[in-house]
DNA sequence: TCTGGGGTCCTAGGACCC
DNA sequence: TCTGGGGTCCTAGGACCC
């Protein structure tokens, strides 16, 4: 039988905020350093080895480990180590897919005859990130992309993990379920219940016997990801769905008055990257939380996309009036905005008859716009299907 | 000791259309 | 005229990830 080749690499910074604060200040090394005060964002290793978590309250964080220094975020100083690391990720390969600030997958399947095997690229890597960056990073190396993950998961910190295709099985089946990409504290829960511990115990199950206990997507998944099966490819150019942002608001109440204004001031940050990504909206989100922790979003669809601070505000204030009641009820903690259903700003959509050929009509319409703005401003298309007889909109105004 | 901010994907019911 | 099936979109909620 045909074995494809080990030739993903996962790519995660260990402890990305905190080896950034250390980086930056020699008296930090080799100490507990803890970012963020009243929730952790990030923990080093040696304050990890006290038992501090991610997202932990600052005041466990902190009677578990008392020697450790805590240390303000610097959300500009992380996003520019995070643009070195990508950049020297797309020097190794130009097919890199981002996860987070902090993580990406690499393919590097078409790189043998100029820079060697899958471990060799991930060695040298580790090495320029660390000299050029001054930053720890973990690699996995594996067939598929959920093996690599698990692999950089295991090897962390500081580390690099190869798991031959002939051996996925033995290493993945010791682990425990908590270890698969989509258990959570939930699903673990369930899992456990019915005596499933590792994931050896989940790849035994019967595809049904997994989606009756976990739900149906997310059983064939699992049942996938526990046989190693994973044909999912690394995905170049992925494009943000959805923006927001959003405050937490402390116990203390709010007046409507104050509320309106956080309201007013999330809404400019949202509209304002998206103005920046040349992206526009079709759909925008409150998201409440209250007192006890539940949360509640609301939901208006425009007719016509925008990115309006004006439009998208006067949308989120309608939908936070109605959903008064509910606040005075429950007491707001958190507000936040988001919107969704993202489009290209300067897309701009054409109608034309259907030829006998698809791709007739599809050149047609290329050449058309391309006739209208110059064949360097189209720089992406894509076929919109309508059916017949429904009008399309045209928008005939050239974006600037 | 009550708990950040940024996301993704899935489910389920209802409206609406063919 | 009535009934049913199938598809899409919208809304709301929930699990999960970093």
């Amino acid at each position: 039988m045909f074995v494809s080749d080990a030739t993903i690499l996962h790519a995660d910074l260990d402890s990305f905020y905190a080896s950034v604060e250390q980086r930056d200040d020699p008296r930090l090394r080799g100490k507990p350093v803890i970012v963020g005060g009243g929730v952790v964002l990030a923990a080093s290793y040696e304050a990890k080895a006290c038992g501090v978590r991610t997202a932990m309250s600052g005041r466990e964080a902190r009677r578990l480990c008392p020697r450790a220094v805590v240390v303000e975020p610097r959300f500009s100083a992380y996003t520019e180590a995070s643009k070195a690391v990508f950049d020297i990720f797309k020097q190794t390969t130009p097919v890199v897919e981002g996860l987070s600030i902090d993580e990406a997958f690499l393919g590097v399947g078409g790189l043998r005859r100029i820079a060697g095997p899958p471990i060799d690229i991930a060695r040298g890597l580790r090495c320029d990130i660390r000299d050029r960056v001054g930053l720890p990073i973990t690699v996995g190396v594996a067939r598929t992309k959920f093996l690599a993950k698990v692999a950089s998961g295991v090897a962390k910190p500081d580390g690099l993990l190869l798991v031959p295709p002939d051996a996925e099985l033995e290493f993945l089946h010791p682990l425990p379920v908590e270890r698969l990409w989509g258990v959570g504290p939930v699903t673990s829960r369930k899992l456990r219940d019915k005596g499933v511990y590792t994931v050896g115990d989940v790849a035994e199950l019967p595809r049904r016997a997994l989606t009756a206990i976990v739900g149906r997507a997310a059983g064939h998944h699992l049942y996938a990801l526990a046989n190693g099966l994973d044909p999912r490819p690394v995905e170049v150019g992925r494009r943000r769905r959805s923006v927001g942002s959003q405050s937490a608001l402390g116990r203390r109440r709010r007046t409507p008055d104050e509320r309106e204004a956080i309201l007013a001031a999330l809404v400019d940050r949202v509209t304002r990257r998206l103005r920046a990504g040349r992206r526009v909206c079709h759909t925008v989100t409150i998201r409440l939380r209250f007192d006890d922790f539940t949360r509640a979003t609301r939901s208006h669809t425009l007719p016509e996309a925008t990115d309006e601070t004006r439009l998208v505000l006067a949308t989120a204030r309608r939908l936070l009036a109605d959903a008064n009641p509910l606040i005075e009820r429950n007491g707001l903690t958190l507000l936040g905005v988001a919107v969704s259903n993202l489009d290209d700003a300067d897309a701009v959509q054409l109608a034309l008859p259907m030829e006998p050929r698809p791709e007739a009509t599809l050149d047609a319409a290329l050449d058309e716009l391309r006739d209208r703005y110059g064949s360097s401003a189209v720089t992406r298309a894509s076929v919109v299907g309508r059916r017949v007889g429904q009008p399309v909109p045209i928008l005939p105004d050239a974006p600037e």
